[in-house]
DNA sequence: TCCCCTTAC
DNA sequence: GAATGTAAGGGGA
């Protein structure tokens, strides 16, 4: 019996795994879940997707697991001591409540999929969804119905809602109405904060509720779209109340404490912006269904939470959150990651690497940011996914050397992407080229101390930025790292070390030639001024690829 | 520091 | 007939 209710937990598991993230969504409330999680989990079985969501499934449930053999050791114990430390936490943290403001949440409604209702309105009373058989972005409350969500693919979508029309995503067009929605709320708030496309908050003197309704009109009479908006005492509550009377409605939470813990204790701690799938799995284990159950349990889950977990939930408990409206503190990575149809030939993959690098050097760039890591990330056509980082931003190198072709070890990859971050605060603007960032590292912040950065500058900019590769001088005594082939050059000056790079590239160009000419499985061309590509700093990811490609063939 | 996991949209 | 995204933060070792 015992067995059993575990592997009808398993599947149930399995199940809500499968049917994705946003099930709680506005206007899925009325779906039969059971049913659509059901057809899902039919028309997903046996691909690599399915079969990668179970082992992550099975990795969750195992640590619920561990969490609970520990927890079946605590039930016993007495508490007494720890309950008087989370108690006295508890008085703390409320004496950090803050209601002195209305902080106003405003979400559109459905907002991808009502431009183009807006655009289309035959659409409006058939089900339609935004996006691509591949991957749907949103779904207007007709496809909702069916059980049509965001983030959901297209094809298992029409599968729900054979009727279903999908409309292909328009980025461009969204921005724009963006944009026009945001000048809307400077009017009201010059201080407001974009959260995405969608979202945006807000506080002044002026939000209440009026004043929101005022907005929101002003919104549908300029754009022809619904916004839901939620109104509270700090972001946290103000966000689950946008969704309360979604979608063309808004919900105010009056700022008085008693009505607060009132309003959260009831709430499924799902609700809450930073508790999603996994966490609520792992409190549901633990008793932990509600906002209020936190206070119930707050004994084991102080033993049993880090604190940092343990002191979230207990602030989401008396309903406390940020108040404040500008983005909370800097950005620490950006990055770039794309899907692509699996890519097998060296060739390709350096490529895609390529087009990555340059957006990230690009994005990187528009916010004069410098990095000091790169991480790159490597997605298998089953699903199994690893990252790498390096903290000598020597990306292209190692991004290419990774890729170099080993017969011995075919590579195919769905998906790559790269990821800049432990942002070096600097005033110096210039030469923020951010293809550039490696160069721009102040030689403190070389990992060896005795290498000192220096930068290839200005007159090399034309030709490299022809291959959107920088040169980077890693060492004083004229020692330079060709990014191309990875190899260091000892003592040579600037015009031996750019010879050395137009070889290089030729190389590669005529590589890319021979390669696509030929039958695959051939050795690695001739790459003469690499003497031995795989004997560098990087072979760390090399190995592992030996490692994984040889765990996962095909 | 590095790698993985989790989350939101 | 196949087809499941992108960006960011943070924890734990």
């Amino acid at each position: 019996m015992e067995s059993s209710k575990t592997t009808e937990d398993h599947t149930r598991s399995l199940l809500t795994r499968l049917a994705g993230p946003s099930t709680n969504k506005a206007g899925l409330q009325s779906v039969d879940k059971e049913k659509v999680n059901k057809i899902i989990y039919e028309v997903s079985k046996g691909s690599a997707f399915f079969e990668n969501e179970v082992k992550r499934d099975a990795a969750v449930t195992e640590k619920i697991n561990s969490m609970l053999s520990n927890y079946e050791k605590i039930k016993t114990q007495d508490l007494t001591a720890d309950l008087v430390i989370v108690d006295t936490q508890l008085i703390e943290l409320d004496q950090t409540r803050d209601l002195s403001q209305h902080i106003c949440h405003i979400d559109m409604d459905a907002f991808y999929a009502s431009v183009e209702e807006r655009d289309r309105p035959e659409l409006k009373s058939k089900p339609m969804a935004v996006g691509s058989l591949g991957m749907l972005t949103t779904a207007n409350y007709e496809a909702r119905k069916y059980g049509v969500r965001s983030a959901m693919p297209g094809y298992i979508a029409m599968r729900l809602c054979p009727q279903l029309i999908i409309v292909p995503n328009d980025f461009a067009k969204y921005t724009e109405v963006s944009g026009q929605i945001r000048r809307i709320f400077e009017k009201y708030d010059p201080d407001f904060s974009p959260m995405s496309l969608d979202e945006y908050v807000s506080t002044s003197e002026l939000t209440v509720e009026a004043v929101i309704e005022q907005i929101r009109d002003e919104i549908f009479r300029e754009t022809g779209l619904t916004a839901s908006a939620g109104i509270a005492a700090n972001k946290m509550l103000a966000k689950i109340c946008s969704d309360i009377n979604k979608p063309n409605g808004q919900y105010l939470l009056p700022n008085d404490r008693y009505a607060i813990m009132e309003f959260i204790a009831k709430l499924p701690v799902r609700k809450i912006s930073g508790i999603g799938r996994v966490t609520e799995r792992i409190l549901e284990a633990l008793e932990v269904k509600t906002c209020g159950d936190i206070y119930t349990q707050r004994g084991i889950l102080y033993k049993l939470l880090s604190p940092i977990n343990f002191g979230f939930l207990l602030r989401v408990y008396l309903g406390i959150g940020s108040t404040k409206i500008e983005s909370d503190g800097a950005r620490k990575s950006i990055s770039v990651e794309r899907t692509f149809s699996t890519l097998s030939k060296e060739e390709d993959l350096y490529n895609k690497l390529k087009e990555i690098a340059m957006k990230l050097a690009d994005d990187l760039k528009e916010e004069n940011l410098k990095c000091k890591t790169i991480t790159i990330k490597l997605k298998m056509p089953s699903f199994q996914t690893v990252t790498r980082s390096k903290t000598i931003c020597r990306y292209i190198q190692t991004g290419h050397d990774i890729f170099k072709y080993d017969a011995e070890l075919p590579v195919s990859l769905r998906l790559m992407g790269l990821r800049a971050s432990s942002f070096i605060s600097s005033d110096d603007t210039q030469n923020m080229g951010l293809k550039r960032f490696f160069s721009s590292i102040p030689p403190s912040e070389m990992t060896s101390p005795s290498k000192k950065a220096k930068t290839y500058s200005a007159s090399q900019e034309n030709e490299l930025d022809r291959d959107g590769v920088d040169l980077i001088k890693i060492t004083t005594n004229d020692d330079y790292a060709c990014p191309v082939c990875t190899h260091v050059l000892k003592n040579i000056d600037n015009t031996q070390f750019n010879a050395h790079i137009d070889i290089c590239l030729n190389t590669v160009e005529l590589k890319t030639i021979l390669t696509t000419q030929s039958v695959s499985g051939t050795n690695e061309p001739q790459h003469s001024p690499s003497p031995k590509p795989t004997a560098t700093g990087s072979s760390s990811l090399l190995n592992y690829f030996g490692n994984s490609s040889r765990q996962n063939p095909g």
